[in-house]
DNA sequence: CCTATCTTGGAATGGTCGTTCCAAGATAGG
DNA sequence: CCTATCTTGGAACGACCATTCCAAGATAGG
């Protein structure tokens, strides 16, 4: 008997990243929301429940959607430390050129806002550096199953310390740091977990 | 024959970076300025000239008397890869424990609002990651001066890569990370860095 | 002590925020 | 086709925002 939907939710949260990602969450207003995607208040409320849930729910679809792929990626690659060092002149190139440059990441860009307190949005922060420590990790591991690793490296430290370096990446290339000296300085530490074999 | 200031501007700046740094820039209103400081609105105004130029004087101001002191420290150290280790030994330190606990840092946290776009804000972020990168050099030379570097490492690449991984520190402990996983990411890089003599 | 000059308290302004509400519209089972 | 039920557009709400303004207060040179 009810009526239906007149618009797709899904579309309309890849526009709420779009904003939320560009702009900033706390400086998107619901009024943006409404004109960007042409629904309602009404409906936009009776959907997602309020701006924080209108976050998370953004979030989730941005780490569902933008992160995981590429951590599913790079955690099945078979290359190991090559796949690593792609990951990371994917990233920088990312952030620093193309649609999306200067932007960082929604969930780093998350990190710092008066929102991380919340609970829900907490968890799906912690949700994102567990897979992407995660996704390192299993490179790692194959980086070493290749010896390629420096022996005495612990794999599991090895993740965080690449993790916090990708942290370091998007909060720098959204203030407009070079792609150069990020990449230099990635590149630093990948060198310094590579087995020494000099000629 | 004019009146004079009733309050010390140093004082009240030094309250606003307290505000500012713990709650957010974006998340402070001027009235909890006042109602903090105890100085109205008038005030506020005359000395400081808005939010912005309030925002840029507190981060001129933490950067000053909070950031650079352990800046200079670092680089004037002559230990080389132990001052760094314990740069970032008391770095994980304040922003885990104690009265600055998941406070982040004000310049990192600076890095994703929305006042990152203002020309006199965004200079002191690169002045500060020009400091920071700065001091991470110097104590870099002082290691290699001393044989502690991995032979072929770029001091300033290195140094890059430290200033990146600070970053992700003071971000992730503000969003809740723990210190020990902080703090051994952290040493998986210095070790990365550190010359190799086994035995 | 007077007065020119700056400072101060606090009200007022116009704007935007997230959220709520309700009448009008759309839908689909009966 | 009717009607129960959900959706929708858009007005309205109260709270807060940064900023401005002005009369009253404080100051120190003359």
């Amino acid at each position: 008997m009810p009526d239906i939907k007149h618009f797709d939710p899904d579309t309309v949260l890849e526009h709420v990243v779009h904003l939320f990602w560009e702009r900033g969450t706390e400086a998107t207003g619901i009024a943006e929301v409404v004109a960007t995607t042409g629904v309602s208040r009404s409906s936009l409320y009776a959907t997602f429940g309020g701006k924080e849930r209108l976050h998370a729910a953004a979030l989730r679809r941005y780490l569902e959607r933008q992160s995981q792929p590429v951590f599913d990626a790079l955690a099945a690659d078979e290359r190991g430390l090559p796949a690593i060092a792609g990951f990371f002149e994917r990233l920088v190139a990312a952030r620093c050129t193309g649609e999306h440059a200067r932007w960082g990441c929604l969930v780093t860009n998350t990190h710092t806002g008066a929102t991380r307190e919340i609970a829900e949005i907490r968890q799906i922060l912690d949700a994102h550096h567990t897979a992407l420590r995660g996704a390192m990790s299993a490179a790692l591991q194959t980086a070493r199953e290749h010896g390629q690793l420096r022996p005495g490296l612990a794999v599991e430290t090895a993740a965080e310390s690449l993790a916090l370096l990708a942290y370091g990446v998007n909060l720098r290339s959204r203030a407009g740091a070079q792609a150069g000296e990020l990449l230099a300085g990635v590149r630093a530490v990948l060198e310094g977990f590579t087995r020494t074999q000099e000629k």
